[in-house]
DNA sequence: GATGAATGAGATTTCATTCAT
DNA sequence: AATGAATGAAATCTCATTCAT
């Protein structure tokens, strides 16, 4: 005999009420961002795009500027680093491979983390810091991994760490950026192949 | 008998007025973006920056759209290719490392490059096409040196001269792009020499 | 045999409660009045300022309207006039230097009535009523104390009983105003010893 | 012959322009006060009445702020102490009178002042300090009055004179404010008489 | 009784644009 | 050619109010 299911939308307690709130509106902003940059972001539009009123921004997050500081953590938290296997010059040309790849694959994550770094570039308010900081973990990460394959053997001794990390930090998000502005130009898998055979030689002891 | 001195200024005529005028207008507007984003370029601050009126870039220009084209061409003229002697792939690694290096010595028409650059992203408007074509034009020069690269047996047959391209100008971008968001982070003259290093044995034949 | 002890603060009833609560609101924002003048006074302060929630406010006054006319009832309390001995001349003397001693012996009554009394002037809402009909009161309370030493033959009987308490209420309300504008100018001590010299005579039969 | 009249509203230049319409701003602001206190002095509110739209005050004035600030000058200028013949205590007394008729005579403005005055009381901003500093001024006056009063022996020597000045100005302050909340109860001339009674022995030598 | 999620009205501010001078 | 007066669209922010929990 057919019984009715539980009704999917049962009562919430207030606490899991703002939870969701909160989330769909950073989901909400994401989509904005990702569509129009960060000017599309107005508190009307991340409202509705929610599927709330006008001013529920301003109840959850107090103002935009907060919203904006929740978007880009929550977005550094999304678009982290991967997991990525291998020791020493494997590993770096993993990582160098995993976030091109990521490009395509996490698309909206990368579109969004790509739109507020750039726009943290110029903005005076409290974005710059937020991936200032971010930048720096990420960087030194990749140095990481150099200086373990210096230490390996698998790298070549006189791989400027900071260097290195500089450059590989700055092919993969220019390579996003690319991506963003002109999508036809982009061969994703291409630029991987081609990347990883143009570094190997360099890199490697 | 009394003779009037010349005037150190000679009359101007209109058309050299104007163009004087149209000029310390985008001078103004480059300064403006260096040290504020587009965000900083309204007209009221563009005409003051310049010393002239709030109402002097619309009447020269007509519109604020039409200011950001002017200024768009204009930056791209001024950051246009550098000349770089060699041939094959002495050219290919010549062109990173001035690029690389106009970063520095170049600041501020690589400031506003790379900040409009960016703002073409996610811009409906006019901008957008008008980087788009540019950075077209951009990677054939780069996929056109490395094909003579391969023609003349510098470069290793097998590279992809697109996807060459696109990491080669995703590199100096992005390294670019991060020096303007943690200048300390990027040691122009290191990322230089550990570049060369590092693409000269993934590019020779 | 295990005695439970008497808690120290036995069950109050929910009237009791209710009573704590409204009074705890009401001071609340006597304290928010005196501190910002009445913009202060927001739902969300008072709840905030007396310990509660952003709801409170509107749970026990229903609006934030109802909560002013509540406070404007209290402080006229509060502020209430002075029971002063004395008869005729000495009667009238000793209100107005009682009401100008209150200024600052009673602080913060004072300063909440005062405020709220000018806001009263432009209000449209149902604080003016309040406090014309108390004024009405309270120039009468006055000037049946001059009627009263007229009778007596203690003060000079062509006394304009309305206007001498227009007269006494102006001036000891425009010290009270004064002495918050700018506190230091106004010393209370040396302004009661003048006015008392200043009015005797002119008040004398 | 009939000669036909210069049109009312000929060609007016720019700066005239900016006068009338600042002046017309001023004045729409101070209706507005007077009708419904600051409060009522929105912006838009204030560009509808004086006949414009809802941008202009931000196009003159830059902000609320500094609208209301010029109007505070300016009520101050309007409303500034009247020119009053007599010395010493006749002078006194005259000044005393004098403000008290202004009450009446100069409805508008001495309305508006005491409404600005009693905003700048809660006042953060800048009110505050353009009315504490006008005030200093104003009980000064009435101080050195009296002092001339004291020197020429019309006034008793012993008099106060700061408390005086700060009891007198509170009088006609305190009167005003009270014609504005309960206007049938304060009958100006009748005022006056009795005060020119009241204080005339109090204050003579 | 108490909390706080959600709404929407209303205010200020910024700024591109139009147009008279 | 140049100025700047005037407009109005669009954004953010503050808050009283309503109502579900």
């Amino acid at each position: 005999m057919y019984t009715r299911p539980v009704p999917e939308t049962r009562r919430r307690t207030q606490s899991e009420r703002r939870a969701e709130a909160e989330q769909r509106l950073l989901d909400a902003a994401m989509r904005l961002v990702a569509a129009g940059g960060l000017r599309a972001v107005t508190l009307a539009a991340v409202g509705a795009e929610a599927g709330y009123s006008r001013g529920i921004v301003s109840h959850h997050f107090g103002s935009r500027q907060a919203l904006l500081d929740a978007l880009a953590r929550a977005v550094q938290r999304r678009f982290a680093p991967v997991h990525v296997s291998g020791d020493g010059l494997e590993r770096v040309l993993g990582l160098v491979d995993a976030y091109l790849a990521d490009l395509e694959t996490r698309d909206l994550d990368a579109r969004v983390f790509l739109v507020l770094w750039t726009e943290a570039i110029a903005s005076d308010e409290e974005l710059r810091p937020v991936f200032a900081e971010r930048d720096a973990a990420f960087r030194q990460g990749w140095a990481d991994a150099v200086r373990a394959g210096v230490a390996d053997g698998s790298i070549r001794p006189d791989a400027d760490h900071e260097a290195v990390a500089v450059a590989l930090a700055a092919l993969t998000r220019g390579a996003g950026l690319q991506r963003l502005l002109t999508p036809e130009a982009v061969d994703v898998e291409a630029v991987r192949a081609e990347v990883a055979r143009m570094l190997r030689p360099g890199l490697a002891a």
